[in-house]
DNA sequence: GCCTAAGTCAATCAACTGATTTAATTCTAG
DNA sequence: CTAGAATTAAATCAGTTGATTGACTTAGGC
């Protein structure tokens, strides 16, 4: 296994051809579900003769994963960490909900078009056999976490139980919502949004309005 | 294949198979995940000598996905039609928020503890070869549809555009807070809230703030 | 310039998959 | 009370899975 992608030519050829899998695997996850795709069928749709290849250069199916979500979340952490600088100190909910939302619809839109990223991240976080995986390498970002300390001081008064549900809920509002337009856009069907720009601050209108709602008692209906 | 389930000895007998096969395969979608769990696995799971036994009743997996869905979605429309009924007339944003709420929130707490649909809500949902699938069943009821012309009048100047995107954002909050919160209690593990019903409430809490926030103009960040 | 190690390829393995077939059992209809 | 259909059981099928194996290719240190 080859670090230093691109120092010699042997080892340019095989970041190329790991790359190439994490790419395809990505893909064929979004596009046909992660139960549905072998490592078989990943080796061959990334032009590898070798059947084996997913396992040489990744092992298992879960660390095929893993590493499909750590090519990606650095770069999303990078973008939310200069979002988070620029808005020390604002006093704006808006501004920290950006911090959560836009780092995430920046990356998919830089990534072009199609993407696959977004379904392959959603479905990560429903299967009860991978979500750990995304916690572990996403949730646990240290700007991610500066961001809700930041946004908590916008409630201070809101329980405990319910800034952990409504925390719960924005990262389930960006994860879903995100997907559901790249499959939108994959299928060519009409989106809300026409641009992940404004998707994002449909997000951030709808978030802000989450996060800032009253709370009742729980004396229920 | 036989509908009137305890008419006789013998298709009560069926029926039963029926019933514990799609209790049994519930739970092991929602426990292991969907690509995870084999046809011959339910059937042994489910005490059926035949392994076959899933295929003989119900066909493809999609066709038992199917089934477990319209076992248990005419509870949940049935739920629903009664407080849309009883919410008539009623000018409390609130009332309408919680006739999509409450009968899910209602429907999972009267299965006892612990339940699996909700999880196997969430990930069919989320899969692309399955989410038609729920599409189909659950979201084409007609007192849904009834709810949603009642939110739009709440929302008079808002965008068509913007309508159909918070629409789908209280879509995945209600499967997927629900579904976590499946999963928390079966794990043992603490919730943010300790009831269905406080669940819903601050379901309905969020929802409503998240229907009434303002929305920007496209002009973004 | 050769030799080691990394990467690629192709064949093979047992285990498992959905599906089909055959046999045994159970109940119903007449 | 029997003829026959429906259900359950058990065996079997070809195809696919992840994993292992050894042969071949090639880069890079000595």
């Amino acid at each position: 296994m080859v670090t230093d992608v691109g120092r010699t030519p042997r080892a340019e050829q095989v970041g190329a051809t790991r790359l190439q899998i994490l790419t395809t695997a990505e893909r064929l996850f979004a596009e046909q579900g992660l139960y549905a795709v072998s490592n078989r069928q990943i080796s061959a749709a990334a032009g590898q003769g070798n059947n084996a290849a997913v396992g040489y250069h990744f092992g298992t199916k879960a660390d095929l994963v893993r590493a499909i979500v750590r090519r990606r979340t650095p770069r999303i952490e990078s973008l939310r960490q200069e979002m988070v600088t620029a808005a020390a100190g604002s006093r704006d909910v808006r501004d920290w909900v950006a911090c959560l939302v836009r780092p995430v619809t920046a990356h998919l839109a830089s990534l072009g078009d199609p993407t696959w990223f977004a379904r392959f991240s959603a479905q990560i976080m429903t299967d009860p056999a991978f979500r750990e995986i995304m916690a572990e390498e996403a949730l646990a970002e240290p700007s991610l976490r500066e961001v809700l300390v930041n946004l908590y001081e916008f409630a201070p008064d809101m329980p405990a139980d319910v800034r952990e549900d409504r925390g719960n809920m924005i990262r389930h509002l960006i994860v879903h919502v995100c997907a559901e337009r790249e499959r939108s856009l994959a299928e060519g069907a009409a989106t809300p949004r026409s641009t992940w720009d404004e998707a994002a601050t449909g997000l951030i209108d709808a978030i802000t309005g989450l996060w800032t709602a009253p709370c009742t008692g729980d004396s229920g209906r």
